[in-house]
Formats: C-alpha cells, sequence, structure tokens
DNA sequence: CAATAGTCTATAAAATAAGTAGACTTTTAT
DNA sequence: ATAAAAGTCTACTTATTTTATAGACTATTG
C-alpha cells in the first residue's frame, strides 16, 4: 500500500497538474482543495521540489508550480520521490535494493515472481503521467 | 512492499510446499531452515491454519502441513491471508476496500491508474502458486 | 517596512510491525 | 498413567515508521 504520504503528494502533484501554466498556487490552497493537513503537506512539497519536479516562489504571489508538463512526469517518478520502492520486496526494487540475507536470488522462486509483479506495476506507472491526475 | 510478516509467511509457505505429502513439519524446523525467529513463526503460521490453507498436529511428530497441493494455492490468497491488501490504495482494494472520503471514484484519476496496477499485479499473484517457491 | 508565503528545526503523538515470555493443552509412546 | 513433545493462547514489550504540529526564520513584494 501506498503511505498516506505518497497519496497526499499525488493528489498534490494532480491539483498543480490542472494548474500547469497559471504561475505559483498556494500551498493553502492546495491543502483547502485538498483536504491535506497543511503542514505535513509543507513538507511533501518541499521533497518533491527538492527532487526537482516542483519549484517555488516566496513572497507575496509566491507559492508552488510544476517545472514541467504534467505529460512528462510518470507516477513512478512521484511515488518514488516521495513513497521510497515500488517493488513488494527490498532484494527486487531497482531504485532501492537491498540484498536478501538468506537466499540465493539466482534460484529463489519468490525473487523470480516478484520480478515479473514489479515488471508489470512498472510498465503501467511508467506510462501513467500526472495528467491523468488532473480533476474532470 | 510487504511486511516481514508477509515475507516469512510465504518462505515457511515455500518449505512447507517441498514438503508437501511429507507429514507434519516442526515449526523449529522450518524456523531454522528459513531464518524465522521461532514465537512471530508461531503467530504467523497460526494465522496461516486459521486462513485454512495450513493443519496442524499437537503433540510427538507433530508439525504444520499444507492441507492442499501447492499448486492449488496461489501467491495472492497467502499474500491477503497475512498481509492485507495487493492493491496500492484502499479506495481500489478487492479484498479490503475502503471509500475514499474526498474524491469521486468515478472521474478520480488516480483511482483509475490504480485500478490497473492492481489488475496487473493480481494477474501474476494469481496465477504463481506455492510451488514456484520451493527451494531447487 | 509590513505583509505574505515558503523554509527549517525540532519534536510529539499515533499507529503498526516485530518480537518475546510463559503458562496451557493435546497427543504420542512407553 | 505419565512424561516428553509440540502446538496454542494470552499478554506484553520494544522498535520503527507514519503522521502531524509548533514556532522561529528567510525571502519577496509593493
Amino acid at each position: 500500500m501506498l503511505s498516506k504520504k505518497t497519496q497526499y503528494a499525488l493528489k498534490a502533484l494532480g491539483y498543480l497538474a490542472g494548474k500547469f501554466g497559471e504561475g505559483p498556487v498556494l500551498i493553502s490552497e492546495i491543502s483547502k482543495k485538498k483536504k491535506i493537513p497543511i503542514k505535513f503537506l509543507e513538507t511533501i512539497l518541499l521533497e518533491l521540489k527538492q527532487g526537482g519536479i516542483l519549484e517555488s516562489k516566496k513572497g507575496k504571489g509566491g507559492g508552488y508550480y510544476l517545472l514541467q508538463s504534467p505529460k512528462k512526469i510518470t507516477l513512478a517518478k512521484a511515488i518514488r520521490l516521495v513513497g521510497g520502492p515500488i517493488a513488494l520486496i527490498p532484494c527486487v526494487s531497482l531504485n532501492f535494493y537491498e540484498k536478501c540475507k538468506d537466499c540465493d536470488e539466482a534460484t529463489c522462486g519468490l525473487n523470480k515472481a516478484m520480478v515479473q509483479t514489479r515488471d508489470a506495476t512498472l510498465k503501467i506507472l511508467e506510462k501513467k503521467t500526472l495528467e491523468e491526475l488532473i480533476d474532470r
């Protein structure tokens, strides 16, 4: 399951995607519209900024905005930035790999099954973009 | 990510799958071979028994064993018994569904993307069985 | 220079996961 | 019968992660 934090991040990004090209959006506006606790949202947006997909502006007229077109940012990328692994077990994660202590990956049946699961998931999450998250 | 508990469960089930038809297997044996803390393993096996895929026998010569052929038990079933949802968000889970507070599922883009992800994952996890987890 | 709005540091509360201890029950073999 | 084996049950404890909050600080604008 995705953490609440990751879900908040995706909702916030969806909102920003809908406002792409319209200048900075207030944290407080996103918080209200998407019902995300504002302080928690602050840290999430900051993380996304440090991850390179958002930019911000301080002072009056400031806020957050997407750095690239929503079409250019995949869900896989967004999830990894705040939520970590997409794979179901560490020994099968591309971006957060950790070796299994007690099993040989070459012969481990669980490993094989999880690789396939990961690939199937990624095939979708790397095709879907933030554009798909815009409210209609 | 699957919890450690779920991973332990799958490893234990893989071990039992390899011994299918050979009578009860000691908890302590599984614990040693699969390096799973024995007390934790006890609770996991009990849960799997209550879930209907394992049976146990007490007393000398006792232990745990699979109730059906390893081929008959899918990974999806095993994961759900101990680990809960396979879907990435609750509003898209078949077995652990929870309604979203603030979004309409019919129009929510995230919902759509997650339904597809879930289906892709399930397609694999419902095909793979415990047989695949047997050490070679 | 005052108001606005994001940033940083620090912490706290809540939930979940992981693991342990020990008494209890059932079964088997002697 | 009875002792040993082996799973069961109840009740904790500890650790980790998640979620959330407070408040001071910094940058920008008019």
